[in-house]
DNA sequence: ACATCGTGTTCAGGTTGCTGTAAGGTATAT
DNA sequence: ATATACCTTACAGCAACCTGAACACGATGT
């Protein structure tokens, strides 16, 4: 696995780059965010690790245009205990997870290796539901079939759908996808969102369970 | 997931719990530390959010015990803006991390699927109990393999048989879990619902104990 | 600067089906 | 036998939900 690794410590990088060298994955260790655009903008990286206390700017922006940008790297975020609010808005840009430090160096074993358990046995792993196709990687979606394209927020919510088939998402939880949880929605906003996901997905490709939210395909 | 509240202000504890549960997770609501040490000894919880200013004694020492003893169930503090110190000591003793009140309720959902992303990945526990699955995560249940869908009510019923089978439930405990508090039901709802769940799960599901209460499984 | 297009949000009217209530029946304890 | 607790069914009201269409707004092109 291509791991790319972004701090400044001098002394926590280099122990970490060993770790994750030890665990047998190959490390890239910058420690400015620039350099860290420009290594991702060269090789394709399994993972990232980001430490968001850097000098030459905010990590999150980083970690922003990153997702913005399409790529689907796992990120995970490195932070100090007293960042919390850092590591919540990093969540919400993105991340998939974060380590609080000082960290052990083999609970970073244990998340690496779960990220690359994720990653690794299929390149792109194809979610099959019903007559969909769905690649979570390059977000491409068939219809028995013939392609089928989706609007950014159709996205967020159907991908919440297909990575967890056959599980009920609460309106709130669909809307705390859609918002930073700043914003108040006091409207109809995600039923007609999963109306027009029905319409292009089929009629009865999410089912709606009155009074507590909605699932796609059977349990 | 499953969240332990320890909270004991009459409002904000109802509202706490209803709004963790519109994002999809089961609450157990307890007021008082010993009540929350008997819950944790009793059930895995995925989360506890836990009250620092509580009657009968200091949430701190409860937090503490369930660290010394091993516990990694993540703990969010909910916390008065002027316990400073206590927020700090809180981080030391092993809290994950901290709302201050008054704190708005959208951002306990942020916070609360920060955790929730965090442990998706981890396959969801199943629940066996007679010839019914119960996948409290998901929200599925199949009765000999076919699958059984509830309603809001019945589920929110039955959630509580299904996390603790054996147990016995009073009709007055059930009518906490179904309405918020102050809701006065003078009929026979309890029953009606009952009989409901009877006839989707199985006639002898679900056994009556005259006078007492009901139970889901072998007592 | 203006028009256009793509996308997201709001509104309104119609539909669905959950849920509390009541009423009558059944089981169980004393 | 009587009282009490519980079961089941039916039904009406209303909240939850659906959807077409109008509106808002920024991005993009001319």
């Amino acid at each position: 696995m291509r791991v790319l690794l972004v701090e400044d410590d001098t002394i926590l990088g280099p122990a970490v780059r060993d770790q994750v060298r030890a665990d047998g994955h190959s490390v890239d260790l910058v420690q400015r965010l620039d350099a860290a655009v420009d290594h991702v903008a060269v090789t394709a990286y399994d993972l990232i690790l980001l430490d968001l206390m850097l000098p030459d700017g905010r990590g999150l922006i980083f970690l922003q245009n990153l997702r913005s940008k399409g790529a689907v790297t796992p990120v995970i975020i490195l932070t100090a205990m007293d960042q919390i609010s850092d590591r919540i808005e990093g969540l919400n840009a993105g991340a998939d997870d974060y380590l609080v430090k000082p960290f052990d160096l083999s609970e970073l074993s244990a998340r690496l290796n779960a990220v690359a358990r994720r990653y690794s046995g299929n390149p792109n792993p194809l979610i099959e539901i019903g007559d969909l196709t769905v690649d979570l990687a390059t977000r491409n979606i068939t219809k028995s079939g013939n392609r089928v394209t989706l609007t950014a927020r159709e996205w967020v919510m159907f991908e919440a759908f297909a990575q967890n088939p056959g599980q009920l998402f609460s309106k709130t939880q669909l809307e705390d996808r859609l918002y930073s949880f700043d914003a108040e929605v006091e409207s109809n906003t995600i039923e007609v969102h999963i109306s027009r996901l029905r319409k292009k997905l089929g009629r009865d490709a999410i089912e709606t369970e009155r009074g507590m939210g909605y699932r796609l395909g059977p349990g």
